[in-house]
DNA sequence: CAAATAGTGTCTTTGAGACACTATCGT
DNA sequence: ACGATAGTGTCTCAAAGACACTATTTG
């Protein structure tokens, strides 16, 4: 970068694809949508925005979920930016994938506020080919999958993926799904114990005890 | 991406910026270049390509490390796109940010072969903000040294700052230094034993007992 | 009270940490 | 023999894993 006439080196298009995850009925789920245009058309692809000169990438993350899910104010993270010079056998386009986490719920209540009908699906379906991605899409879905099992491990991610207050089966749930394994109950309670503070309420009306209702506690 | 008609987005610049980190004299060095140029005239800053418009990312940070070590094959990985709007002066530029990690004696041996003159500083100086970098270079080292400290627990990142035959004092060394504590030598060679294979040389000529020299065992 | 799920107590196993000891070189 | 660094044996302690037990609801 020394030297900085870049005029020898085009410019190229860059743009954030969303990896927004959601876990429904027990299995862990991707936001995508129906590409109503070729190439792949008809096939399911990730959503993206193309990053505005003046935008930076985040915010154009954050754009992309607005537009996507109706959503604002939910976590999200970059992943990896992807380069490969004919992902698009349009035009160049360098893609930096963000990867987003929400409970259902809040993706439900918004769904008539999004500008495009978007689906939600079983990711492992993706991973097994079962459902085929447009473009370099699946290497994408299994690079946050990966990251995610990953990060569930270390840090509270999975926190996420649940309402504000839930139950630690729930939230165990959750766990298991990410890990792709099961977890002793109590174990997992000494594990997340540091991380949740315990409301008052529990849940009721169904035919057994009730669970008490935790919040996730500010961290130190 | 729906819609691909991205003629009201304008292309960007896309560089690769380069963190080769090594260990010297006991201490985490970045390598640098002195910048020749405004802005940031006479600044320290990391080493950076633009990536051309039929160059994938990886190429492009092969090529950079090729023109700024002579080196090539050695380990890198992608760590993180920082796209801020303002983080050169003169354009818009997106930066994908790699990390090389590199034995010491490679750097120096291959020293005549490099396009332009590079320096090694302390990495430490440059948390400490005693020596400045140009642009958002800080945030990026910083962000790598993270990473760094991290992986060094769960993966053998550490095997690559280290000569394909190593002693288990030096590769304790590395491991101290980029976790900035030391550590028991018997706890470590618990702890590496799965990843390493022995050889039967030993150092030699030192006024101590000789060193077993270990290779890293092929990973299963 | 039976079925179902929530929640706890505690033993075992594993790995990290701490520390003292022995080994082998050059001088 | 001494200084210096390499390398080992083993105790302690904390976290993870396994499993059995108790608790509270509805029907």
């Amino acid at each position: 970068m020394e030297n900085y006439d870049s005029s020898i080196y085009e410019k190229m298009s860059v743009a954030v694809d969303l990896l927004t995850f959601t876990i429904e009925d027990g299995r862990l789920k991707l936001l995508v949508i129906s590409r109503d245009e070729e190439p792949y058309k008809g096939k399911y692809a990730l959503p993206g925005v193309f990053v505005g000169i003046d935008e930076t990438l985040d915010k154009a993350a954050t754009r992309g979920i607005k537009e996507e899910t109706g959503l604002k104010d939910i976590y999200f993270e970059q992943l990896y930016t992807f380069g490969e010079v004919n992902r698009d056998p349009r035009m160049r386009i360098i893609s930096v994938s963000y990867m987003a986490l929400v409970p259902v719920e809040m993706l439900k209540f918004k769904a008539g506020e999004r500008t495009r009908s978007a689906e939600l699906i079983d990711v492992e379906d993706i991973i097994s080919s079962k459902i085929k991605l447009a473009f370099d899409h699946k290497k994408i879905v299994e690079y946050a999958r990966w990251r995610l099992a990953n990060k569930v491990e270390y840090t509270d991610i999975a926190f996420h993926l649940v309402d504000e207050k839930f139950t630690l089966p729930e939230l165990q749930k959750v766990y298991e799904i990410l890990l792709g394994k099961n977890l002793y109950k109590a174990n997992f309670r000494k594990k997340v114990a540091p991380m949740i503070e315990a409301t008052e309420s529990f849940t009721s009306g169904d035919a057994h005890r009730p669970s008490r209702l935790y919040i996730r506690k500010n961290v130190l």
